[in-house]
Order: structure tokens, then sequence, then C-alpha cells
DNA sequence: CTTGACCCTAGAGTCTACTCTAAGGTTTAA
DNA sequence: TTAAACCTTAGAGTAGACTCTAGGGTCAAG
């Protein structure tokens, strides 16, 4: 299959599998004679995967090393793979809290605005960053 | 005072402080002899109020908007900012509620593997990762 | 034989918000 | 007077993951 089905097939854009090659995490299997790159079902099970593990929020690095693992798994033990995961989900965990706390922020901004078509005059949005310190817990 | 002092009273790096004026985010008060910037109390409190709109997760864009609204108020009316306000609101619980999904199926991956030290032959992440669909609600 | 849909490469551009560098000039304190 | 600690500019670099462009070749249908 050239790149195009490939792409059809995977959710993925030409351009994105060609990035994906010079990155080293998805090799065409082989040539055509025009010089075309072909794939065979194994290498759509591989963009799929990258697809997969993309979608879940890991990092190109991150699916490299899902790859090797993948590609050996002989040679390799769960705890790598789960550590990964594991750190992953402290990454997120936290990104979740900030978010949280951003949210928490925004809501007491915006619920103290009367929204109004009167005068920002005395817009409390405006008013409260202007606030030298404000902590929220 | 120079932009040293006002990097160290705005809690902003003099980098950062050069970069906003590049933007139109602040200028500096005037110029001294030597073409140094100076800035006045006014200048720290846009810088501050800059600093605590980044802090709750404005784009430089809308803080543009907020300085321009905070500059003249009564052209200004609420709505403007608060619905700045708003917009900003859905956009977070929107990705809070990505990363909750994300969260999920990280928790399933990470749950079903023993994380051992025993290869990776069966390792359940891999395999989660190279499922055809799988659709976490 | 031409049109349109493919494919190729190398390399540049995008996004946001900085962050840093090079190569200088100024001020201050000892 | 000299060294440290400031300040200036224009412009490049950083992160991550694409996304696109220019300028060209290839292939199947009508």
């Amino acid at each position: 299959m050239k790149i195009g089905e490939l792409a059809k097939e995977s959710g993925l854009s030409v351009h994105t599998l060609r990035y994906y090659e010079k990155q080293d995490l998805l090799l065409a299997t082989a040539r055509s004679e025009s010089n075309y790159r072909l794939y065979d079902q194994q290498a759509l099970g591989t963009a799929r995967f990258i697809r997969r593990s993309r979608e879940i929020g890991f990092s190109l690095e991150e699916v490299a090393v899902f790859l090797s693992i993948r590609a050996d798994k002989p040679a390799h033990v769960c705890a790598e793979a789960k550590t990964l995961a594991e750190n992953k989900i402290v990454d997120v965990e936290q990104k979740i809290s900030e978010l949280k706390q951003v949210l928490s922020a925004l809501h007491k901004l915006s619920d103290a605005c009367c929204g109004g078509n009167e005068s920002a005059e005395h817009c409390s949005i405006i008013d409260a960053l202007e606030q030298s310190d404000q902590e929220a817990s």
C-alpha cells in the first residue's frame, strides 16, 4: 500500500507519516521502482499503534520507547512500560489540578462581574486582576 | 525605576518585560539620557496586572484586551471582560475533561499491567495500545 | 496526450511565550 | 581606573508536533 492509503487507513496525514519516518518511528516497508514508499499490514499496525499512543497523551519520545518494547518484547520487562504510564499519570494529574485552580480563579472573576452593558468603570474583573495578591487555595 | 528593578518588583524577567514592550503590552514610561528604560508606579501596576492575568491562564492576546479595557474603562462595558472570562472557562473545562479521559485511559493501561520484571512478551500495556478500537466513555 | 490524482525531496513555516546571544554602552563602588 | 553590575539592540533559538511549500516525477483513465 502507498502512503496515501496508509494515511487513510491509519487516520494520520501523509505529511505526518513522512514526519514520523524522519523521526525514525515508522519506516516504509519498501520502495517502489519509482521510489514511492510501500507499506504492509504490519506497518499499518504500527501506524495505528502510534496514533493510539498519541491520543492517550504520550509524546513521540515516549512512543518511541513503546515501539522499541513492542519490537522486541522478550528483551524488555513490563516495568518499563508501566513506569512510562505511571509517570504520565502523575503528569496528567498535575495538569488537571493546575487547571482546576485556574478554573476556580476564573469562576471567581466571572461570578463577581455583572457582565452587563454598564461601563467598565467599576468592572470587578479588571479590579480583581489589579489586586496585589490573592491566593486561591 | 529601571528595568531590573521593575523585573524584581513585578516578578517578571527583564527579558520578558522587553518582550512585552515589543508586543505593545507594556511600554516604558520614559527613557533616560543613556537610553535606559524608565518606569513609574503605574507601569509597575500594569506589569503586575499582566502577570496576574497570565497566571490565571489568559493568553497575551487576551491580556491585551484587558489592558485596553483597563486603559479606558468608560469606553468599555463589563460584558467585554466577562465574555473573555467565560470563554476561558469553557476552554479550561474542555481541557480538563479531555485530560480526565486521558487519565482514565492511562489508569486502564497501568492497572492492567503487572509492572514486574517479567518479560514484556505479554505486557498488557503494549497489547492495549495494539487494540483496534477502544472507546472510553 | 493530457489531466488529475498521486508521489518525491529538502527545507521553511506555524504556534506561543518566552529565552538567550552577541556585541556593545553606562553606572557605581572601591 | 577598573571591575562588576547594570543597560541597549537586533535577531536567533527553544519547545513539540506537525504542516506546508516549491519544484518536480509517476500513473491511470479517457
